[in-house]
DNA sequence: ATGAATCTCTAGTAGAATAGTAGAGATTCA
DNA sequence: TGAATCTCTACTATTCTACTAGAGATTCAT
């Protein structure tokens, strides 16, 4: 019931990529300085990221990651879904489960629950808050 | 994003208790073996449930477990916590978290959704939901 | 065409967590 | 007293996590 620090990290990316806006690539370097994130682990996660058609890249000089489509069309939940895996009770399939017990039905219960915030939040929602939370701080400091 | 396999022991052992009654204790042993759980390993679960007030336990010849107060007073919420700790995000601390990021109320919200469901489900339900599912199945059954 | 900058791919690895096991000790009750 | 049970401490094999290393493939400016 926890969030790897693996699936923090791909998040804090591709939101740094997301309020960067679309049109020229972001170096790997650059978003692991800002993000406080070790390069050669956030090009791992990269990787896996364009391997579920989240980013793009080119190579070379000025090269770099950006998002595949716009922000509002990806969710924390892809993001965390492509790098942890889907939720799971538990890996092991428990396969004797008698027919009338309780617990999937709950599992399913929570599913939907961690469904209706985290595939419901897109990369432009959060954005968002993060423009708005700045904008207050910035009001505040100048009263 | 998962909940351990001993999570889910824990569950199932604090079930049977529930489904049973209260009144007299009931056997490690037996509890291991309806649930099909390890007996050792159970024992460790059930030590660990007793110090977290959920249980309560005799030991000698007519010995075993009991819940320490009614099934519609012990939460799903209750046991998940006490076996594998609250939900965190991440237990990497991060520091340096920029004062307007939109992460932590993203969390917050997660952890809201999650509690309505694993915080509200008593096992008092969950016996309840697995009386009616073997109703209806005697009932298909006897047509 | 060259070379510097960048992404890409494969492999390895230290340390922690998970899912147990083993066995002696403490209580309880007939 | 002794058999049945819970209790406590310690150990362990395997897997997972969070990285690191380094060579290779593209891209682009010149």
């Amino acid at each position: 019931m926890d969030v790897s620090v693996k699936g923090e990290y791909a998040l804090r990316a591709v939101f740094e990529l997301s309020r960067h806006g679309e049109p020229e690539p972001i170096k790997i370097a650059r978003i692991a300085e800002r993000q406080k994130i070790p390069q050669k682990f956030l090009e791992l996660i990269l990787s896996q990221l364009k391997q579920g058609g989240y980013l793009g890249s080119r190579r070379g000089a000025d090269g770099g990651y950006f998002l595949a489509r716009p922000a509002d069309q990806i969710t924390v939940g892809d993001i965390l879904r492509q790098i942890d895996g889907p939720f799971q009770p538990s890996r092991r399939p428990f396969a004797e489960e008698p027919p009338e017990s309780p617990f999937p039905e709950m599992w399913t219960r929570v599913e939907r629950a961690l469904s209706c915030v985290i595939d419901r939040t897109t990369f432009a929602d959060l954005v968002e808050q993060w423009k708005q939370k700045r904008a207050k701080r910035v009001l505040n400091w100048e009263i």
